[in-house]
Parts: C-alpha cells; sequence; structure tokens
DNA sequence: CGCATCCTTCGACGTGCGGCGAAACGTGCT
DNA sequence: AGCACGTTTCGCCGCACGTCGAAGGATGCG
C-alpha cells in the first residue's frame, strides 16, 4: 500500500463474520439479549467445543463481550458498532442475488411482517413500537401505568414479562427498517399474544407472518383510543 | 438453525472481504476510481494471476463491477453500499483510537476536492458537474453548442477528447457526495485545463487538490455569463 | 463431600483456499 | 500478419482453520 490512506485492518473483522457458524451466533446475538455459550451452540447447530472455540476468538476479537454468571456464560455483542456492521453486511448480502419472482415475494412479505425470534419484527413490529411510544405506553425500558393499562386490556402478562429472565423491553434492530422494534420478554408477550388473538397468523413462508382482518380492526381500535373489553375512552 | 433468524446471509459477503488482499484491493478501490487488473495486482503485492482470481470471486460476489476497455479490465466498487460495508468495518476494526487531528483533516480535504483517477471528484467534482448540466453545457453525454463555445474558450479540446477512445462524458459515481461527477475524457480534459491554468493545485495529500484564489475567480466569472478571452456575453 | 451441569482445552482429522509459474486467450499496435 | 502486452485459466502445493470426541477444570446442588 503505498499511496492509498493506511485505513484499519478490515480483514481480520470480517475474518471473524466470515465463517458461517460465528455469522450465525452473531446474529443471535443481535437481538441484544445475552446468551448462555450452550444455548449458541445449538442456536449454530455446533457442539459445545466448537461454539466454545468460535466465541473465544469473537471474544479476543472484540466483537463479542462476556458476563460469567454462576456456571453459565453469557454473551453478548461488545457494542452497537457490532450490530450496525452486521445489518449493513446483511443489506449488501442480501441484495445481489437478483432473487427469483418468488423469492422477491417472500422477501417483501418478511419486509412487512414477520418474527424476530420471537418477537415481532419488519414494518409491522416498527410500526407497533412507535405507536407503543407515541401513545405513551412505553419510555425507554420501562411501562408507563398508561402501556400497563392498554397492554393488560389486551391480556398481556406485564408482570410476568419483568419477572422473566430475559431482559425486559430492549429495542432490537431491524436490519430491513433500519430502525428499532421491541425485543424482550415484553416483545414476546404481546406477541404472543397477538397470535392467541388471530390479530396475527403465520404465513407459508417460515418466518413471514400475516395480519388478519381482526387484527387490523383490533390493533386500529386499540390505539385510536378505545379499550377493548370495555368501553371506557382512554386519556 | 432451527428458529433463530436465517436472515440475509453474511457470511459469504463477510467471506470475501476477510482475505487480506482482497481488501487491499477493495481499499484500494474506495478511492472511487476505477483501476486496472494489473494495477490492483500491485497495490495489493501479489501477481497477477492471484490478482485475477481475487477479482473474479468479488465479482460474481457483486462487491465490485469491471469494465473493459481496450485491453484493460477496470475495476470499481460495485456500488455505495459496498463502500459503506468498508467503512463500517473500519471503524470497528480500526482501532477506535480516533484518527489523528492530521487525517481527520485529510479525510475532510479529500471530500472538500479530490482527483479521481485523472479528474475531479468530491464537493468540487459534482458542483461542477451540476454548473455544466444547469448552465446547458452538458446535455446527457454530449456537449451541446453552448458548452463547446465555453469550453473552447476556456482551452478545452473537446474534439480531441471527443475522438478519444475511452468514454466521452460518462457519469461517475462519488463516494463522498453520493452523487454523479463527470468522468470519461472529458472530464479529464476540462481537469486538466484547470491544473494548466492554475485553478486548481496538487495539495500534500496523494489525490487532495485546492482550489486556487485564481480558480475560485476564473470559475465564478465561467458561471455568471462571461467569456474568458473575449467579452461577448453569452445568453 | 460427591455428583451433575456447563464450559473449555487437547489432539487429530479433513478440507477449503490462497499462493505461484506456465500456458492460453484476447486485444492493440505496426 | 505478427508481435507485445494485459488478463485469465490451469495445475499443483502447502497451510490454516473448522470440526468433533474425550478429557480436564469450574461451579452449584443435595
Amino acid at each position: 500500500m503505498e499511496h492509498v490512506a493506511a485505513d484499519a485492518d478490515i480483514a481480520p473483522v470480517a475474518a471473524l463474520i466470515a465463517d458461517p457458524t460465528r455469522a450465525a451466533i452473531l446474529t443471535s446475538l443481535l437481538g441484544g439479549q445475552a446468551l448462555a455459550a450452550g444455548e449458541l451452540a445449538r442456536m449454530a447447530g455446533v457442539s459445545a467445543a466448537t461454539a466454545s472455540a468460535h466465541l473465544s476468538r469473537l471474544l479476543d476479537g472484540g466483537l463479542v463481550a462476556v458476563v460469567q454468571q454462576g456456571r453459565h456464560r453469557y454473551y453478548r455483542l461488545a457494542g452497537h458498532e457490532i450490530a450496525e456492521v452486521l445489518e449493513v453486511l446483511a443489506r449488501v448480502g442480501g441484495r445481489p442475488p437478483v432473487r427469483s419472482l418468488r423469492q422477491s415475494r417472500q422477501a417483501r412479505m418478511l419486509e412487512e411482517a414477520r418474527t424476530c425470534y420471537d418477537h415481532l419484527a419488519g414494518r409491522a413490529g416498527v410500526g407497533l413500537f412507535d405507536r407503543l411510544r407515541e401513545t405513551g405506553c412505553l419510555a425507554g425500558e420501562e411501562v408507563t401505568p398508561e402501556g400497563e393499562r392498554l397492554l393488560g386490556g389486551l391480556g398481556v402478562d406485564v408482570e410476568g414479562a419483568r419477572r422473566a429472565r430475559r431482559r425486559f423491553a430492549p429495542e432490537c434492530l431491524d436490519w430491513t427498517e433500519r430502525r428499532a422494534h421491541l425485543g424482550g420478554a415484553l416483545g414476546a408477550a404481546i406477541t404472543a399474544v397477538l397470535f392467541e388473538r388471530g390479530w396475527y397468523a403465520r404465513g407459508p413462508v417460515p418466518r413471514a407472518v400475516n395480519v388478519t382482518e381482526a387484527g387490523r380492526e383490533g390493533l386500529a381500535a386499540l390505539f385510536s383510543g378505545k379499550e377493548l373489553t370495555s368501553h371506557t375512552p382512554v386519556t
């Protein structure tokens, strides 16, 4: 390299992400939750030994951080910049193959609404998140009294989610929308209710979901200030 | 992989960047200029055969694009998203040690005005391109009679550029501005004149250039409707 | 204490991939 | 046509790395 700015070596970092198993581990961690080494091994579909080796490399590569808790070791992404890298990488990685019509239809469905781990993502996911914020149901990582009333009326066990071992209401980066949607225990609880009520239904494509007619109406009513079971106006 | 996001495979893209030689090639291309295969081989410090293999993989990985010109094959990054990936990757891989003041100053200089292969790029480059379009000197890939008069008065050999083997007046994507500037034979011819007249001067940093006082005045006069040598008003 | 669980280290195996030289291909120059 | 040059293709070699089973610490529970 003679003339060009001697930039940072990007190769080592890229190499860490380049392995499919490590990539699976990292994307599993993208939700923001810290996961135990064993869980990550299962998710990536490799033995514990293999996962351990990968986590070791990711660790001293500075891509993940670890917290020991009892006999578990919980790994998480080392910072939001790491999530950024994965996001932008996914964007170009997803592109180039000029997908078939069938695939592009599926891709559009996934962009519209899908499950991310166990909560809602895509346009539907960030939309829901935005509305919860706008209406003052969510403030930071906490549910306001107002939100507690609205979600409780829906049938969401907010208290149960709060007691769960996972993080309560973390933001989860959405790669198709480049914005946050609701993850964690609360995101999962809400999503579960949406399915129970039949407001969302799983589609033919693996992670794709569709809003039902009932869901459209229910959500509109929910955020237009009407209670669901009773008729007491809000605010 | 059973439940977790099977989003876009980031691993294959990362793998393409993971090799030091390919990383060197890609960062060499980050300047925006299209470089010949042989040049890239020299820069990366490998044989032509090796570089060719890498370029081939980068090509069908969709990271670079190629333009054949005579017996040369000029490679460039496939798009601004690729540049983005490299930047972000460099951000986390590169020692967070914030760039020195000296380096950030250099970076700003490059954003303002630089040479892209042999023509003007950066804010100055796209600005010049915009003005040529606005004033009706350029229409598509052609120079209008009006443009011919203006450029001819400047001292640009438009006819010579038109006879050149390279493309006459292609748009060249500018990474820092994310917009087009003027490349090709005409872009090079104009840039050459700007240097001859002393309107632009090369700076201490490799590809950086600076507009001179004479250049500021000359360009202002040029586009305000005044001829340079004669005094015949335009339009 | 002793056992179970979780995680890591060790040793060994297979393969994938980057490297080069030589030859083939295509294009421009005379 | 013939030569020169840039680029790609073709073998071939060697190393690095991902994989696993088994053994070796840790830690928590009864």
